[in-house]
Formats: C-alpha cells, sequence, structure tokens
RNA sequence: GCCCCGGUAGCCCAAUCGGCAGAGGCAGGCGACUUAAAAUCGUCACAGUCGGGGUUCGAGUCCCCGCCGGGGCACCA
C-alpha cells in the first residue's frame, strides 16, 4: 500500500525525457562502435537491408530496423561481438527525376535525405555502428563497383552484346528482366515495357545458373521458403535434349530444344521466333513473297504487347517461311514457320513441334491446317518400364482422345507408337532411349536450358557508376586501368537529365573525351545498374575506410558471410540474386571462402493501414515521425515487435501504441518498486517469482532465434505482470527475487525499448549501459516444477486432474489414477478395454 | 492452370513430441482509488480452432477432399 502512495506522488514515466536524457549518452559513449576485441570473442554479422534515400524514414523502415535491432541488441547480451552497420544505396533514379522536377542536383538531393534519415535512425535508437557508415554514391564505394566491373570483364563475365532488350519509354532507360514486372509494366515507372534492340553491357549470370539454384539447398531452413521457391522459380531449369535440324538449302543445322524428346517422331513442323537472327536468315532465304508475308508480320509483332503476347487464349498467328526441315529421327521433311509464341530469348529460339502432345503446338496446327501425329498412347498406364494396358472396362480409347478432333493435347504419361525404335517404351525410357539415339547419331544431346538470362547491367541515367570502359579510335573496348580508378561522375549541374533516350552522361563532353596513356578515347557514357551496387555492399562494411582494395580479406574471414540479414521480402529475386551471384564470382576469383553471403534470412512483413499498402495519393499514410512523436520511440519499437509474426504484414490499425505505452510504464515503475540492494543474494527470494524469472531467461533466447518476438514481448508482459503481483500482493518490493525480476525486465526489455531498459537499469542502481549486461543464466532447477497437473481422461472426457512429480513412473501414475475416487466410480466395476498411460501427462481409460 | 503460405475469442495473436484450447495485448463489463474524470490497481466474460471425411485411447496439431484469404510462376518448348 504504501508503494502504491509513493507511486502516485512519485515520477511519472515521461518518454520524452528519456530519449533525450539516453540520446546524450549514447552520443557520448557511441556504445555499438565496433572494437577489435579479442579473438576468442565469439562474433555476429546482423545485417538490415539499408535504404534509398527518398525522403524520410517510413513505417516500413521502422519495421526493419526495430527488429533487426531485436536481433542485434540480442546477440550482445549473448556475450557476441556484433557488427551491426547501416549505410544507403543511395544512387538511382528518384534522385534524377527530382533533379529534373525540382531543379536540384541528385547530389545535394540524395545526401540531404541521406542527413535525414540518418538523424531519424538516430533517434530511433537503432544500434548502429556509425564508424563504418558508407555511401554507395561516394566516389570511394562506387570506384570499388568499376574494380569489380573490370574483373568480371577480365573473366569473360562482363560483355556487349546486340540484343531486344526491355526499354522503359517513361524513364527513357533499359531494364533487367528482373525489373519488368509479370503484367509487363516497369516496376519503377508503371510504363508498359516496349523491346528494343541495343547494344548493351551484361553480366553473365547465367553461367552460375546451376549453382545459384543448387546452392539453394544449403539455405533451405535457414531462408523463407517463399523466397526459395521464388528464386527456384525465377531460374526455372529444365532438363531435356538439344536436336539438330538439317534445313534444306541452309548452312548449318538448326539446333531446338526440347523437354520431350521421346516425341520426335510426333515433330510434325517447326517454329522460329520472328525476331531471332534465324528467322531473318530463312525468310531471306525464301521468295519475294514470303519475304514480304514475314516482314508484314514482324511489323505486326512488334506493335504486339508484352501483355498481348502472354495472353494464352490469344489466336495463334504466324507466317511459313517455305522452308523445309528434316526431322533426324525420320527423315520426313516438315514444314518451317515463324510464330510469336516461340520467345527469341528462350532455348535456342527454334522449336520442334509436337501437335499431339503440346497444347501449344496443337493450336497452331489446327490454325494453319498442319499435320498431327500421336505417337504417346496415353491410355496406356505405366508400371515401371513394361507398359501395361488399363483395365479399366470403359477406359477411354485413343480414338476417344483424338488430339485432331479433340483439339486437346495429350501431355501425359503413356506408351510410345508410331515411333520406330521407341515404340512400347515408356516416356522417361523413351527419353533416355532418344537422347542415346541422337547422340550415337551426332544429332543431338542432353541439354538443360534456364529462364534465367543474363543480367543487362547498361542504364542510359546519371546518377550512377559509370561504366569503366574506353573506346578507341577504332571502336575497340579498353577497360580502364585500375590505377586510374575511380571514374568520377561529372557534376550534373551543367548537364540535361532530361530522359532522351541516351545517357546524360554523352552531354558531358569534356568528360567523355578522355586521354588513355596519350590516346584519344571516348568513354561509355551508361551507368551501372544500382544492384550491381547493393550486390557487394556487406563486404566493404567489414573495412569501410580501406583505400587500397574493396574489401580486406582479414577482416571478411573474421565476419562474413553475414549471419543474419533482414529486410522486406520485395528484395526476394532481384537482389539476392545478384548478391549470391557476386559472392559465387569474388569465390571463384579467390577472394572469398564461402559461396553464400547470407546465412541466414529474415523477412519481415509490410506495415499497412486498413488492409491496404500506405500510399500518399490514397490518403492512408501514418507517418514514421508522427508515431514518434506521438508514443516515443520505444513504444513504436515495442509495436513493432508485439504486433505479430515478423513475416505478417501489419495493419497499423490493429496495432495500440498506445498500449505498449503504457506497459512499458507499468514496467518502469516496477524498477522504482525494488527496494533491495544491488547484488543482494537472491537465493532466499520468493520462490514464486523467481520460477517465473527464470522460465523466462530459459525461454527467451530461443523465442529470439526463432523471430518469434512477438512471443518475446508476451512473456515480458506476462512476467512484469507476476512482479506487479509480488510488490502489492506478495513479498513486497524489499524481495530480492523483485529485483532479479525487475533486472530480468530491464534485460529483455533492452532488445526493444532501449531507453526504458536504460532507465530501469540505472533506476536499480547500475552503471550503465544495459545494452551491455549478459544474458543470466537460466537456473535449470527453478525451471522444472514440483508439481505438474496430470489427467485422467475415461472415454475421452477428462475425468481427474492429479498433482504429480514430473519424474512420475509410468506404474505409479496408474496406480494413482486408479485409486482416484473420481475416476474409480466412473469405472465402477466396468472392463476397461484400453488403457494408455502417458507419465507425466495422462492417462487415457477407454471403457468397455 | 500449376506451386507455396495461412484460416484459433469482436480484433491482433499464443499453444516443443498429437495430451486440460489461452500466454500476452486491443476493444468491452465490473470494482477500488477520486467530488468527478483521467491515470493507476484489481477483477470478469467471451471461442472449441473455416467446412467435411479419416488415422488415433486422444487431433488446433497428422492424412485426404473442399471453401476462403494472401503470395509466386505461367505461350519457357
Amino acid at each position: 500500500m504504501s508503494d502504491q502512495t509513493a507511486n502516485e506522488q512519485g515520477p511519472t514515466y515521461d518518454f520524452r525525457a528519456l530519449e533525450a536524457k539516453w540520446q546524450q549518452v549514447w552520443e557520448d559513449t557511441q556504445p555499438f562502435t565496433v572494437t577489435p576485441g579479442d579473438d576468442s570473442t565469439p562474433r555476429k554479422y546482423i545485417l538490415d537491408m539499408f535504404p534509398y534515400p527518398s525522403g524520410d524514414l517510413h513505417m516500413g523502415h521502422a519495421e526493419v530496423y526495430a527488429l533487426g535491432d531485436v536481433l542485434a541488441r540480442y546477440w550482445r547480451l549473448r556475450g557476441f561481438s556484433v557488427l551491426h552497420p547501416i549505410g544507403w544505396d543511395s544512387f538511382g533514379l528518384p534522385a534524377e527525376n527530382a533533379a529534373i522536377k525540382r531543379g536540384v542536383n541528385p547530389r545535394d538531393w540524395t545526401y540531404g535525405n541521406i542527413a535525414q534519415q540518418r538523424a531519424s535512425m538516430v533517434r530511433y535508437a537503432a544500434s548502429f555502428d556509425w564508424s563504418r557508415v558508407l555511401h554507395t554514391s561516394d566516389p570511394e564505394y562506387y570506384r570499388w563497383n568499376q574494380w569489380l566491373f573490370l574483373k568480371m570483364y577480365e573473366r569473360g563475365l562482363a560483355y556487349r552484346k546486340d540484343s531486344w532488350v526491355n526499354w522503359d519509354p517513361v524513364d527513357q532507360t533499359v531494364l533487367a528482366n528482373e525489373q519488368v514486372l509479370p503484367d509487363g509494366t516497369s516496376d519503377r515507372s508503371g510504363a508498359m515495357v516496349v523491346k528494343k534492340k541495343l547494344t548493351q553491357w551484361y553480366f553473365k549470370i547465367t553461367d552460375y545458373a546451376d549453382r545459384l539454384l543448387d546452392d539453394l539447398n544449403q539455405l533451405e531452413g535457414r531462408w523463407p521458403q517463399k523466397v526459395l521457391t521464388m528464386q527456384r522459380n525465377w531460374i526455372g531449369r529444365s532438363f531435356g535434349a538439344d536436336v539438330d535440324f538439317h534445313i534444306e538449302n541452309h548452312p548449318a543445322p538448326v539446333t531446338v530444344f526440347t523437354t520431350r524428346p521421346d516425341t520426335l517422331f510426333g515433330a510434325t513442323f517447326m517454329v522460329v521466333a520472328p525476331e531471332s537472327d534465324l528467322a531473318r536468315e530463312l525468310a531471306d532465304g525464301s521468295s519475294d513473297e514470303v519475304k514480304k508475308a514475314f516482314d508484314d508480320y514482324l511489323v505486326k509483332v512488334h506493335k504486339t504487347s508484352e501483355i498481348d503476347r502472354q495472353d494464352h487464349s490469344r489466336e495463334k498467328t504466324g507466317v511459313f517461311l517455305d522452308r523445309w526441315a528434316i526431322n533426324p529421327a525420320n527423315g520426313e521433311r516438315i514444314p518451317v514457320w515463324a510464330a510469336d509464341y516461340v520467345l527469341a530469348d528462350y532455348g535456342t529460339g527454334a522449336i520442334m513441334a509436337v501437335p499431339a502432345h503440346d497444347q501449344r503446338d496443337l493450336d497452331f496446327a489446327k490454325a494453319f491446317d498442319l499435320p498431327i501425329r500421336v505417337v504417346v498412347d496415353t491410355t496406356a498406364a505405366m508400371t515401371g518400364v513394361i507398359p501395361v494396358i488399363s483395365d479399366d472396362v470403359d477406359h477411354e480409347t485413343l480414338d476417344d482422345l483424338d488430339p485432331a478432333t479433340t483439339g486437346v493435347a495429350l501431355p501425359g504419361q503413356g506408351r510410345m507408337v508410331n515411333s520406330g525404335p521407341l515404340d512400347g517404351l515408356s516416356k522417361d525410357n523413351a527419353i533416355a532411349r532418344m537422347i542415346d539415339l541422337l547422340e550415337e547419331a551426332g544429332t543431338g544431346r542432353a541439354a538443360k536450358t534456364y529462364r534465367l538470362r543474363d543480367w543487362l547491367i547498361s542504364r542510359q541515367r546519371y546518377w550512377g557508376t559509370p561504366i569503366p570502359i574506353v573506346y578507341g579510335e577504332d571502336g575497340e573496348e579498353i577497360p580502364v586501368p585500375e590505377d586510374q580508378l575511380p571514374v568520377t561522375l561529372p557534376d550534373g549541374d551543367d548537364l540535361d537529365l532530361t530522359p532522351k533516350g541516351t545517357s546524360p552522361l554523352g552531354g558531358a563532353t569534356n568528360w567523355v573525351k578522355a586521354d588513355l596513356d596519350g590516346k584519344t578515347v571516348r568513354r561509355d557514357t551508361d551507368t551501372m545498374d544500382t544492384f550491381v551496387d547493393s550486390s557487394w555492399y556487406f563486404l566493404r562494411f567489414l573495412s569501410p575506410h580501406d583505400d587500397t582494395q574493396a574489401f580486406d580479406p582479414k577482416e571478411v574471414e573474421k565476419w562474413a558471410p553475414v549471419d543474419q540479414y533482414v529486410g522486406g521480402v520485395e528484395h526476394a529475386i532481384l537482389h539476392l540474386l545478384y548478391a549470391r551471384f557476386i559472392t559465387k564470382v569474388l569465390f571463384d576469383m579467390g577472394y572469398l571462402s564461402f559461396t553464400e553471403p547470407f546465412t541466414s534470412l529474415l523477412n519481415q512483413g509490410m506495415v499497412i493501414l486498413d488492409g491496404a499498402k500506405m500510399s500518399k495519393s490514397k490518403g492512408n499514410v501514418v507517418y514514421f515521425s508522427d508515431e514518434l512523436d506521438s508514443y516515443g520511440v520505444d513504444a513504436v519499437r515495442l509495436s513493432m515487435a508485439f504486433a505479430g509474426p515478423p513475416e505478417d504484414d501489419i495493419d497499423w490499425r490493429d496495432v495500440s501504441p498506445v498500449g505498449s505505452q503504457k506497459f512499458l510504464a507499468r514496467a518502469w515503475r516496477v524498477s522504482g518498486d525494488v527496494s533491495s540492494a544491488p547484488g543482494v543474494s537472491v537465493h532466499n527470494g520468493n520462490e514464486e517469482l523467481r520460477r517465473h524469472v527464470h522460465r523466462f531467461l530459459h525461454d527467451v533466447p530461443g523465442l529470439v532465434e526463432s523471430f518469434k518476438f512477438n512471443v518475446v514481448v508476451a512473456r515480458l508482459m506476462e512476467l512484469v505482470n507476476h512482479t506487479r503481483k509480488a510488490i502489492d500482493q506478495g513479498p513486497g518490493g524489499s524481495d530480492p527475487a523483485v529485483r532479479e525480476a525487475a533486472e530480468a525486465v530491464a534485460i529483455g526489455l533492452s532488445m526493444f525499448a532501449p531507453h526504458t531498459a536504460e532507465e530501469m537499469w540505472e533506476r536499480l542502481g547500475h552503471e550503465p549501459s544495459v545494452a551491455h549486461a549478459t544474458w543470466p543464466t537460466a537456473d535449470t532447477s527453478l525451471i522444472v516444477d514440483e508439481t505438474v497437473v496430470a489427467i485422467v481422461q475415461i472415454n475421452g472426457k477428462v475425468r481427474a486432474k492429479l498433482d504429480v512429480s514430473p519424474t512420475i513412473g509410468e506404474e505409479q501414475l496408474r496406480a494413482m489414477a486408479m485409486d482416484d475416487p473420481q475416476v474409480a466410480s466412473h469405472i465402477d466395476g466396468k472392463k476397461i478395454a484400453h488403457l494408455v498411460v502417458r507419465p507425466p501427462k495422462v492417462v487415457s481409460i477407454q471403457l468397455a
């Protein structure tokens, strides 16, 4: 009672005062700067995805940096030396667009936003090592981007080619395949992407397709399943065969890729992609009428939007090239068509069409009256290698299923027919047999192909890393020597940044014209995709000020790979795939000893409002700084952790920052009610409360490590409730167990609410900082209950509850159950049909 | 169309091995304190786990079939 009176008259929880006080302390002490330290101290590298500096931080950032900080602070409490750096992904289009719109220099806009975001992060009490900040737009950083490019170039992994590319007509630049959304629009501008033929720089990521796919297995269980699936889909490997088709009056054979070499006898025509060079050649070698028809068709194809092209229900179109191929399986002459359902950049850009067993080919065959030949009898059920005709009396016959009449292709399993040496075989055996036959004949071979394409890295924009290549008088590529890096960006003030289809750097005439070893050369005027910047930044954090190398191998050896990566699922493909690729490349070059950059990945969900993504145009935006002003940093951070599982979206409408604030005040009040001295022996403390404390200490590490932050917060609340009860209704604030509990709360809370936790820690008589406290070891003797409740079920209904020792034996528990009067009355002489005894939890009795 | 993830109280969410459905919070009821209110403290109620089958002594948990919601892939040969 007296304690309560003291509370009412005592100080009140004032989050603004606490923030001011502790911010000052942290600014003075910089508690999270990582010092080299003892080599025996275990290390953790906890990395949050670095932000793009567009305006101030938003609620999404508030979530990542709250959750990442929980992990960083947790591992510090566990005695690890924790590296938790931050920087800015500060090259990119928005800076240029802002520059065009408002007439400011992209550099000024970018660095102004960085200053604002940095101040917000400091205010948010994210425990970053501020001595390692990097910005990808600093020449000290992008110099190493250029170095990376040159290394890739040396290995033939950076190359230039002329190809059909994705062109964003609004931003006036090319895009990577990964930046084109499924509906055919640009993920940046939202404009419908068009195809344009341009000479561009690529990174040869397809060389790494197998490793990028296979190494995902190592990440199983450590990365979200969803991300692994998305990456697997994106790489999209399919196994099959390459088959060479001779074409009459055409010098070289044409190779097609197929996943169904077993159906080669059913290939009745060939289709080539209209945009392919092959189609051009074949048309040019044909009659004038065909050439004209092809040209007209090509024009039509170019006018068709990506989105229409992907519509399955669209009528098949195409043009016969009046050329003939020879089916290598049976020597038949088959017609060659050009049709836009075949893509130029997948496989070889040409297919063998098997209309009976492929719906697309069938649709085409029916549209143009081409022959259809069944080569797989899908009515034959296959058992192992022997085809067996199904015993079903009323099974459909092959005649009923004839694709030519039904219009439905038969892609399934079955027994080979009309296929010469393959007749009678099952699908899998036929595939293997056909590959053998092709290899023997030298007209085909086993092959695999991928959905993944090479990574187009050129961008016709200003605010990015200049590509470190110059061109000599004859246009020859000359890499800029390493010792002449960085190739710095010219000042943007005098440049016309308006999108016009060519790089603004082309306008910097003094910059473009350069001197290389006495030769006059022209610089490449494109800049790199900013995903290059972020594909290796986690390495730069390890030696951010090293001006002799991109990263220091000794530091890399110490810290890398990243133990825990935290960020949004929107980067599930792009950034993560590129970072994995570059890591493997650097491994192959001997710079790294590991092949996967991020050992464990946590994807947080989005912060939404009223079930919808926040957006200024919809007017449903919650502002980060407003929330901090209203509820305080600790309450917002705590709310982020408590709202639910991290990977779920948080609807801010369902979140009560006021509730968090009340809880923090309640926890803080507990620290004021502790009246024992620091260091008091806890052994004689109230045992019931101590049990709660030690169960908490025991359970929380496992919960944090499995990212169940919401449960940890619930456990903190529970512990505070028990402590409150012990103070008011139990042994009172002088009991040592109350101190033990309050200290556990302060330490636990330091992961979520650093200001409140520091204040509690100080009120409890400790020196700052609680962030450097040690997670107390749980006393296991206090975790095991003296008695537990065992239930006795009779015919599935609970009929008795017994207080038993947790170590009770089966015999003993059975005896206790039988002796129980309630149980005895229910049995009442009836026969027991079944008895299950599972000490110490349950006795289940079935009566006859 | 194919592949993943989810569905527990009015709401957000817990529930190691299958073992009494509830840890925590929001919103709500009641009480104490107060002239009153806020704050604080205490206390209470509320679901049988989306539907249907199955396995089991026992299912929120495992299996099958649906429904609903979210996500990914999709003319990829």
